[in-house]
DNA sequence: CAGGCGCTGATGTATATACAAGTATAGGCA
DNA sequence: TGCCTATACTTGTATATACATCAGCGCCTG
């Protein structure tokens, strides 16, 4: 073996056909929406059997590239939106990577009635018992997290008990309920008088502030709003197509 | 929820065979890096082919929750970061998607000298030549977005021709350029007089800065400043673990 | 004793086959 | 005309089999 000099060609035969439907759409041969060739086409094309055809098939739309339906056939995927993902980390666990002190300081800690926008959020009927807590998360010292959130009770029952002044109520709850699902919206405001004065900033100061409604299978576990102070963090994200 | 009670389960053999791997793993009786049955000790312990065995194991890999390698055997991974993802959409498709008008104001596009910021950021040189644009995307008339961009002439070289007060630089970089990469980094600022003038906002109102470079395989693309009205615009993302 | 050889068992690739299930269409019957 | 069914084609699931590739181990030879 290794008789072939350069361009020794290890790769499995299903690479040739991803490679073959790619070209396609990347030269607009196939625009969105256009069908692909059924497995059993692309067999007897590339001389393969059926199920290396579908490896294929099955691994690019995996990665969102192709659109299958039983019945229906393949189809090229809408390009994608020049989009890209935010990944949004634990707070304490992006201190500590950052070799700094992480500190939390809890502010509420309480029991309440949920409000009706609460209530739908964690899928509670309105004046249910939800718990409420507001701390303030610190690099070093220096604010750099302001945290609300309403936990259901059902899902976290001893969140009352937990000490957030170490360990954030995020991974509490990432711990005791693996969560599923999160919605997230990100947006900026301009910092309200008491929540600048937690964070150390001035009235007006433009804040990040991201609300995440966080769930497991068994339904709506946490819903949070998180203000950062616009000069001191940043959300970043490293994309790849 | 819960229509389905117990009797219809016209779930595949090989779900079984993953629910089994992540109950294990939640429990806890298998840790990190704890060695997973072969798929041959599965097949024989679930009643199915290897190849059903194979593919639990295969997408439980995909998912990250197992790690593979020729030769050793299939571990359990690390436990994975408390992370999620936030998708950022076009602007025009956005606001096309919501039915609304939209509009693009070309306030400035010109070849300009790169900054050593730029320089580095698109692969160039100190003081080559780049394509720099100012923009101001409106929502039915009501600017949502203030951009600025610099682009590498070199891989976008019509850039100047282009009409972009009906479709997006983004949008044509994403046509002649297919991205491999994005960088992105969202950040809160209190809006620039001049800045401010053009979004119709006040002087000091909370913006959304979206920072994102993007490349291609041929190298560095684009390099661009998002300004969004904090009061007008939002981040949504919706993510599934 | 060192090095190599082959064995075993693991994952990776590929094939042929079978049946299940969803979709669309052509044709027949009332 | 209107509805229903049979059929063909598609993707989805599952099996049995074969060979390739890689890592670890032990034995055996030089």
């Amino acid at each position: 073996m290794s008789q072939l000099p350069a361009s020794t060609t290890p790769q499995p035969r299903y690479a040739a056909i991803k490679a073959f439907i790619c070209a396609q759409i990347e030269n607009g041969d196939w625009p969105a929406n256009h069908r692909v060739p059924s497995e059993n086409q692309l067999a007897e094309q590339f001389g393969v059997s059926r199920m290396t055809a579908r490896r294929a098939l099955t691994e690019l739309t995996e990665a969102g590239v192709l659109i299958r339906s039983q019945g229906l056939g393949t189809f090229v995927a809408e390009a994608r939106p020049s989009g890209s993902l935010l990944e949004v980390r634990d707070i304490a666990e992006e201190i500590s990577s950052r070799g700094h002190d992480y500190e939390g300081r809890v502010l509420l800690l309480e029991q309440a009635a949920a409000s009706e926008q609460v209530a739908l959020a964690l899928g509670l009927s309105a004046g249910s018992p939800v718990f409420h807590s507001i701390l303030v998360h610190c690099d070093n010292g220096v604010p750099l997290q302001w945290e609300e959130r309403f936990t259901n009770p059902a899902l976290a029952p001893d969140y009352l008990q937990q000490d957030f002044r170490s360990s954030t109520p995020s991974a509490y709850l990432h711990r005791v309920q693996p969560l599923t699902e999160a919605d997230t919206s990100v947006e900026a405001i301009n910092a309200e008088a008491d929540i600048a004065a937690q964070l150390e900033i001035s009235a007006g100061d433009a804040c990040l502030l991201v609300q995440r409604r966080t769930s497991s299978g068994s339904g709506g576990v946490s819903l949070a709003r998180l203000v950062h102070p616009g000069k001191r963090y940043r959300l970043g994200a490293q994309l790849k197509f």
